[in-house]
DNA sequence: AGGCGCTTGTGAAGAGGTGCACAAATCGCG
DNA sequence: CGCGATTTGTGCACCTCTTCACAAGCGCCT
């Protein structure tokens, strides 16, 4: 039940507490649009337009005004959003007004990368701690952290205040490591295995996986394929298809 | 390794001309049931029903139904589906008959662990070439491929016939190297970096921010955070977690 | 052989997301 | 001081995806 409600209007008192129960596709694309906000920071633009920042983010400019009219933000008409204020407000929706203590658990091929990334630095995370089961791979140091045992995550995890964990062992290793995660009280897990985890309710998983990234793009690589090579196949119903087959998901040829 | 070329395939390599247009939330999912599939019969299982393949799956079996109705399914009614066919039916429909040639821009941190990541060597890819602009980087060898200029690319990619790219430079390199990927005639690129690229329409282009999947976690933490400072909302299952969160944000000062 | 339990495949209803198009609001300028 | 150019915010229609519920089909057991 998509309950419009208003947040609160300009003159109200408390500080806008209600979370405004975002759209899930909000609330995924908002971190887009904080990025490409930055970056408009970067270039000393003071203002955009939602065209503009449409534009930046890889989206349809409606759909941008829709996003951040569900949270409450104040543009100015005739003259479009206030850079600096948006980034406040997303930042602020997001929860990344302070900076979430993240546990990284497997450092082995893919976990050492994600050690090493600084784009979670950069964007509002710390790599609190590092993890991995294998004896041989305790104690080394990475970015400046020493690889601790997995055991150890329940004392880490209080001392740190662990919010996030992310999980890049191998698939068989991934169901136990989650339980633990859950255990110590984690309540959002990345998950790069390739594998299905099973939480408690209230546990928000995200799972990536790159293979599977890769298929996708193998189907529609496939389907292009088999179009160019059947040309106008008796006339069926394939062949009428409308201005674009594009994928919804992906950016598409954005501007020129 | 197991590259299951399918064993008793739906027989006919005619059948299955018409690529059925899939939806595609459905194409995005078809990956994972394979995986699961893959598993099922290393467990030695024949036969599978849809709410058995969709708990391995994580979704919901009518979902399953419907998405494998799509490609032309045939399971058994009483019985369930063959997984041996439906790997096969699946694989042929996401392309993965033939070893698709990957190429790999960017062999920095993330590109590194990218380059010797397994995961796709045995979910029916082969990466091809290494790629990187820093001429320090040049000659490198890894997992026995040796990293070359991004300047061979057109070369390389004419030998390899290349079907996807994959970019994991820093932002700013990111939209340079789609132009080149673009150029040989690469039509499928999984990006990495954190930025959005524009390319001419028939090209694909999937994004993968592990940033982002961060920052979308970072939302729901928040979200829950401020539900339990909230009034009673019903739900419960959330105070009944073991050992107790640590990590409570009290603040939300916003605006201004 | 016939009935029974199990499972698929699908129609239909519902939820959610998207994009157009336009009214409302604001600024700058003459 | 009012007008026009500009841009936001949103109602509405469309579309995709999800989920339920159930008839049809299949194999097994008696």
């Amino acid at each position: 039940m998509s309950q419009h409600r208003h947040p609160g209007a300009p003159g109200s008192a408390g500080a806008v507490p209600a979370l405004p129960d975002l759209p899930e596709a909000t609330v995924a694309r908002l971190p887009e649009y904080l990025r490409a906000l930055h970056n408009l920071a970067d270039s000393g633009d003071e203002t955009v337009s939602s065209e503009g920042l449409a534009a930046a983010a890889g989206v349809n400019s409606a759909k941008l005004r829709k996003d951040l009219s569900h949270l409450g933000s104040y543009g100015t008409r005739g003259v479009g959003y206030d850079v600096a204020l948006l980034i406040g407000q997303i930042e602020s929706v997001l929860g990344l007004t302070q900076r979430r203590a993240v546990a990284l658990v497997g450092v082995g091929n893919l976990g050492h990368a994600l050690a090493g990334y600084d784009g979670f630095a950069s964007r509002g995370f710390r790599i609190a701690a590092l993890f991995d089961a294998d004896p041989a791979r305790v104690g080394e140091e990475i970015n400046g952290l020493v690889v601790q045992h997995v055991d150890e995550l329940s004392r880490v995890a209080a001392e740190e205040s662990i919010a996030i964990g992310v999980i890049a062992t191998p698939a068989a290793a991934a169901q136990p490591v989650a339980d633990q995660l859950v255990a110590v009280g984690v309540t959002s897990i990345l998950n790069f295995a390739p594998c299905v985890l099973s939480v408690p309710e209230g546990v928000d998983v995200r799972k990536v996986d790159l293979a599977i990234e890769l298929q996708i793009l193998s189907f529609h690589e496939h389907r292009k394929a088999s179009l160019t090579a059947l040309p106008a196949a008796g006339g069926s119903a394939l062949t009428a298809l409308p201005g674009g087959l594009a994928a919804s998901d992906s950016q598409e040829a954005i501007g020129t």
